[in-house]
DNA sequence: CTGAAAGCGCTTACAG
DNA sequence: CTGAAAGCGCTTACAG
């Protein structure tokens, strides 16, 4: 690999003036620019990274933690953070959680010690506790959270108002004509379940429907197959239900099959509203109702704050934690009247 | 951010020696290592990678091409990529190709002068000239190729057996009786589209039925939409047609949707058989027989590939390229008899 | 306009 | 067992 010194030395120069002169600093004259630049594009010189970043001190690389990459929500936010990225320079170091806290909390430390310019992240299903976060705002490196966010931590944010959504999913089905309406909800932890769970509750009660905790199924791990298996068992315990919000299209597509599957009518005899819109949505057969829930904006979104942030870093700005809430909406197929 | 100097200050000792307590040397006193220890933890002291970068010489960082991450077969060869990495301290840079010659070229620049230290990847649609391959080559840069390769660049490859996947494919489509049969190929210069095309048309030629280019119809962006537009149009070009052998389930799950639009009856009227298995292949309906495509698997093992040669780089043994061929398999479900 | 020098924070060969 | 010194390849304040 070709290093600085030895286009000096090729050219008679010091290494100083060959920095200068490819970093296109003025003090350089316009003959020894021309010079050095023609003979490090000669000699394919590409500056050290390595020895760069010690002395910049930074990396041009940020880390993202994600919960999940094989789901197509995520792997949308993914990309819109990767084009954003490399717009700016920056490459995405990419981790994944797998909803564990304690794989959450080593990959933040492997991505501090790694120093990377910043970090962006959507918590795990298991993450309760925010010790591991704070550590990072401590160490003072710009952190991001996006869509599933610990509200009580102090940084920006980007998200969708998941009550409201929740909640205009819930009316529509309402609207809809539905009197008895179960929420296959998610798990406990996550901001954003929690958030759904409520919209779904506020909404029955605004419209003088009984909130019956029986009709809300707790989910784990929000496959296809739980959607199946919680569809069945809304069958045996509750025959009257008429409506159902689920949390996610993909455990609202395992319902959906399901119902197919025993012969129950979509929408005629339940409605089915999902989350998220997913593609498949529309393509299942009845489609599925649901709301747009806009990841690649978000992804793109959460760059752009954390891009503003590491430079108000370096140029010793105060950062001024923003949150930003993206727009949702519904979008009616066929599972619904 | 502490530093060694810093520990030694505290602790009234020469750097050097702090250096080689925290890395368990031999010659290190006992007694100093564990003060040392305990002063870093405490302290809560972490090397500072960037100098460890220039000093060893590597970044514990390798550089992942895709040519499209929301897509579910390459975020399951992403999700293997990625655990098999952390598992060994490695971290992984992802970009995306976008199926651009253009944009790959300048990612693999990017990762280059990033000092990765290697990189896998799989080749966009657009790529037919690979001299920015066989510069990484040139550079000493360990690279793995997996899915998408270049048949005749000097490296390690982990594929599948395209061809003979594609032959089965269609084999089973004679076997339940398809007289006329056609195919929804890729693009012209992904050699997995070419292996497929190879494979379905072997496979006519052995089975005695006569191969007909205009039942190949040459798809380009490969998604739900064109699977609908191009089941349209073989409707319109030919109505014997019995069955279709398409490249990607996304693209056949698109055509069946059409053919239900449509009312034609599958497999009755026409037999359909996809490729990877996307798990929405089991979940919409007719559910969809086609080929398991193990890209989870694939992206752990282009991954030890790598790391192998790395390894190997560092000591100075010779590197030997590897292919590994990946099993796949028939997977039979109802859209074919 | 040019360059010597210091320094980023490590690692390691070498001396004692 | 300990440490002084060199060096990885840059950048930049400073002197001339």
């Amino acid at each position: 690999m070709v290093t600085l010194k030895q286009i000096a030395e090729e050219l008679g120069i010091s290494v100083t003036t060959v920095s200068k002169a490819l970093k296109g600093y003025k003090d350089v004259s316009k003959k020894t620019k021309k010079l050095v630049k023609e003979t490090a594009s000669m000699l394919n010189y590409k500056p050290n990274s390595f020895a760069v970043n010690l002395r910049t001190k930074e990396s041009k690389t940020i880390g993202l933690i994600i919960p999940e990459i094989v789901h197509h929500f995520f792997s949308s936010v993914i990309k819109g953070i990767i084009e954003q990225a490399e717009k700016k320079g920056y490459l995405v170091i990419i981790l994944q959680s797998n909803e564990s806290y304690e794989l959450e909390k080593k990959q933040i430390d492997l991505l501090l010690s790694k120093r990377v310019d910043g970090i962006l992240i959507s918590l795990a299903n298991g993450t309760g506790d925010y010790k591991h976060l704070t550590e990072i705002i401590e160490q003072e490196t710009p952190i991001v959270m996006f869509d599933k966010i610990a509200k009580v931590v102090q940084c920006s944010k980007v998200i969708i108002d998941d009550r409201k959504a929740a909640y205009q999913a819930t009316k529509h089905l309402i609207d809809v004509g539905c009197k008895r309406i179960a929420h296959f909800r998610g798990p406990l932890l996550p901001q954003n379940s929690i958030d759904r769970f409520l919209g779904y509750k506020q909404a029955l009660t605004d419209h003088n429907l009984p909130y019956d905790s029986s009709l809300v199924y707790l989910l784990d791990d929000m496959s296809f197959e739980e959607g199946a298996f919680f569809a069945n068992q809304l069958l045996i315990d509750h025959k009257d239900v008429d409506g159902i919000f689920i949390n996610t299209d993909l455990v609202a597509i395992g319902a959906i099959s399901e119902f197919n599957k025993k012969g129950i009518k979509i929408p005629e005899e339940i409605n089915i509203i999902g989350f998220s819109n997913w593609f498949m949505a529309s393509v299942i057969s009845p489609s599925l109702t649901t709301v747009n829930q806009p990841g690649f904006e978000m992804g793109k979104k959460a760059f752009k704050i954390l891009y503003k942030e590491i430079k108000d870093k370096k140029k010793n700005k105060t950062i001024s934690h923003k949150e930003i809430v993206l727009d949702t909406e519904l979008v009616i197929r066929e599972s619904t009247n």
